[in-house]
DNA sequence: AGCACGCCGACT
DNA sequence: GTCGGCGTGCTC
């Protein structure tokens, strides 16, 4: 009988071990092992038992067959819920031209032992004094390794593993080494955590006529084939909450499971809190506060099928349920459901795909959708659902748009416009509170030079530095510091400083306009550590401060009843990023901003700022109307070639060394350029990225356009198999970002 | 990740 | 010489 070999992803994360190994398949286990089986293998010198996952089956061997060991045991049975998800891998690397190793490490994300391991720490195990002796005596006896990771100790008090194994090229066999020696304790677990609370009960709340009819429309899908796909546009307040319990509770009761995707668990924190209380232990969220050990034992538990529901970001894509039923995409246009890593996967797709294979219900729901969801659904190719406006029936705001290029004309130099100055003074004498909103989305404070025009950027990443207010320069990129600048370095000119649109100088500038005006600033500095956003939301949800300053993170999901004010100032900032998704993240943002002012018995009022009053992005956000939007956005987009009018790849590459980059990079676009035989193919760059060198590394980009996405497709399958087969790639980074 | 191997200075 | 210790390379 000839032999049977499994390709086998071994179950150890390391750099090195991201591929697969060949495996024989005993004849006791023939039939047992197959695609998406958890076996045990004996793996190293050693042969130690490790965990592996089956990615293939085949019977050829492709090392010598000598070198080839038996599979020990099959741990699962390779059941529906595993072979899903290494098919789902395999779409994701077709799809976004990763490697197999790189897509199936994200569908499998944890893969630790059973007995789900958290983050181990090593302490000092005696006095100081004991400690410095045993450190002067490890230098004296050149035991470097030992020393380092003692001193470290010493310096800490408390030293994570990784940081150790990472950055002090500590080995277990060192660390054994002190423990032995008594001078360090090591203890898994972090010694100063806490345990997360339990939850509560929830009354369940009766459904409005919208809601009832979105669930009924939605529940039908579960009889088509293929399953529905559906879009629900509905504006903040109007409880798709309520409606994505509902399908949730008739998704359990069909005996099937749910995922719930969030974009950001800190931003979304009341959603998951009604999703744990409403199914208490059915349900699994995914914080990202949770150890690794702690995830790989909700995903057990999901595959148990003890959790129905599982909440969380897009990781919670890849629950192994045994019989998933629904998808819900919350807040579907949140650029958070883009993964930043490769492969650079799109949750929704992912979404889309696992739900097809499965039969599972896929609902998308935003108050903005995305252009991209929104022609999908213009197309037939998702039902619109829409649920009428506001369920506490509460008046939509009352917004003005302000120009400022005016108020700089009629002598006003404030960032502050005097319509704005008028409705602050109005909310202070009423006793009210306001929100003012930075949109800097891709922009910084940066040091300018009025003299020669130059800005003063980070030696190290090809960005402006920000100057802080007590002068110090940051680079937000790798965290660079230099001290205040008094001259220009270029031309030595006096006249240098900042333009600056942040948190802080606006803070100031209310100060200034209103010294009695109690104020907050959110935003990612103020928030560094540990619940940073919720100390800073309770204090003002208690009227703590009268206003509250802040860039995109306050216009998020959050109720305060007494703003009455939202103010927006530089609305247009974030139209002259180089992106072509840019007035869809400005109309995103301007509109869920202006919607967060106002309740039921106080409507509220809006001021937008701007340089740009007459760009659609605005007046359309100003009128809180998606439509409008949609249709001019969808004009440029067409005009463009971009997406949802066509394809478009964005090829990253990236290397240390600026020549070796640039001549790859003319090698690949020349590739794609004359070698690809796809006709309608347009190839942009290479160009460098909009940030050009981060941390010392050089990045380059190629884009590539195509009416048709599975030509894209297989253009993206020939590129990567290029850049597979020539070595000379092999110093380079490469990422493949479709659309 | 964990094991073997080869290299290096320290000690007998 | 040999021994303890570190860095590197490999694992079907």
């Amino acid at each position: 009988m000839p032999d049977v070999y499994a390709d086998v992803i071994i179950d150890i994360s390391a750099r090195r071990l991201d591929r697969s190994f060949q495996y024989r398949v005993p004849e006791a286990l023939r039939g047992e092992v197959e695609t998406g089986s958890v076996v045990e293998i004996p793996f190293g010198a050693g042969d130690r038992a490790v965990r592996g996952y089956v990615t293939g089956i085949s019977g050829e061997p492709l090392v010598a067959p000598e070198k080839i060991k038996d599979i020990s045991k099959v741990l699962t049975g390779g059941g529906d819920a595993d072979a899903n998800l290494v098919w789902l891998a395999g779409w994701m690397r077709r799809r976004y031209g990763s490697s197999m190793s790189q897509a199936l490490r994200t569908v499998f994300p944890v893969k630790r032992k059973v007995t789900a391991r958290q983050e181990r720490y090593l302490l000092p195990a005696a006095d100081e004094e004991t400690l410095r002796q045993a450190l002067g005596e490890l230098t004296r006896k050149h035991a470097a390794a030992r020393a380092r990771v003692l001193d470290a100790v010493i310096r800490d008090g408390k030293l994570p593993w990784s940081l150790a194994a990472d950055r002090l090229n500590m080995t277990a066999k060192v660390a054994a080494a002190l423990e032995k020696a008594g001078l360090v304790r090591i203890v898994t677990g972090d010694p100063d955590g806490e345990k997360a609370q339990t939850p509560g009960d929830d009354r369940r709340v009766e459904l409005n006529a919208g809601q009832r009819h979105a669930l009924e429309v939605i529940s039908a899908g579960w009889a088509e084939d293929p399953p529905g796909r559906y879009l629900l546009h509905g504006v903040t307040g109007s409880g798709k909450t309520e409606v994505y319990m509902a399908l949730a509770e008739a998704c359990i009761a069909r005996g099937r499971q749910a995922i719930v995707l969030i974009p950001e668990i800190a931003l979304t924190y009341q959603t998951v809190m009604r999703f744990s209380r409403r199914f208490g232990d059915g349900v699994a969220v995914m914080n990202s506060r949770l150890s690794e050990g702690e995830r790989y034992a909700h995903m057990e538990r999901a595959r148990r099928g003890e959790v129905k529901v599982m909440v969380g970001p897009r990781s919670a894509l890849f629950a192994p349920f045994p019989n998933l039923g629904l998808i819900v995409v919350d807040e579907e246009h949140e650029p958070a459901y883009e993964s930043e890593t490769s492969p650079r996967y799109s949750a929704r797709e992912v979404a889309f795909a696992r739900g097809e294979r499965e039969k599972a219900l896929v609902v998308l729901g935003s108050a903005t959708p995305s252009v991209k969801a929104y022609h999908m659904a213009k197309h037939g190719a998702l039902k619109l659902v829409t649920l009428p406006e506001r369920a506490g029936g509460a008046a939509m705001p009352e917004v003005s748009i302000v120009d400022m290029r005016r108020e700089l004309r009629e002598g006003n130099r404030s960032i502050i416009s005097r319509r704005l100055y008028d409705e602050l003074s109005l909310v202070l004498k009423q006793g009210r509170q306001a929100m003012l909103f930075i949109n800097r989305r891709g922009y910084a404070g940066f040091l300018c030079c009025r003299s020669c025009g130059k800005v003063i950027t980070c030696p190290h990443c090809d960005v402006s530095m920000t100057q802080h207010r007590d002068g110090r320069l940051v680079c937000h990129y790798c965290g660079h510091t230099q001290g205040p600048v008094r001259a220009c370095p270029f031309c030595g000119s006096a006249h240098i400083g900042t333009f600056r649109a942040g948190t802080e100088q606006i803070e100031e500038e209310v100060q200034r306009l209103f010294p009695q005006a109690r104020t907050l600033r959110m935003d990612l500095d103020s928030t560094r550590g540990k619940e940073g956003h919720a100390r800073i939301l309770s204090a003002f949800a208690e009227h703590e401060a009268d206003i509250l300053i802040g860039t995109q993170m306050i216009v998020k999901g959050h109720d305060f009843p007494d703003v009455t004010l939202m103010g927006i100032l530089a609305a247009d900032l974030s139209l002259h990023v180089a992106d072509y998704r840019a007035a869809e993240r400005t109309f995103q943002l301007l509109t869920q901003a202006a919607g967060r002012a106002g309740r039921a018995d106080a409507p509220g009022r809006v001021v937008i700022q701007t340089y740009d009053p007459e760009h659609y992005a605005v007046t359309a956000a100003a009128a809180q109307d998606y439509e409008a939007f949609y249709e001019e956005e969808l004009t440029y987009r067409e005009m463009g070639g971009y997406p949802p009018a066509g394809t478009l790849t964005a090829i990253h590459v990236s290397c240390p060394d600026r020549e070796l980059l640039e001549k790859a990079c003319g090698y690949l676009a020349m590739f794609i350029r004359e070698k690809i035989p796809c006709r309608g193919l347009t190839v942009l760059g290479p160009t460098d990225e909009a940030v050009a060198k981060i941390q010392d590394i050089y990045r380059k980009v190629i884009y590539i356009k195509h009416a048709d996405r599975a030509a894209m497709t297989a253009v993206i399958g020939m590129i990567g198999r290029y850049i597979d087969a020539n070595e000379g790639f092999a110093p380079l980074t490469v990422t493949v970002e479709a659309d």
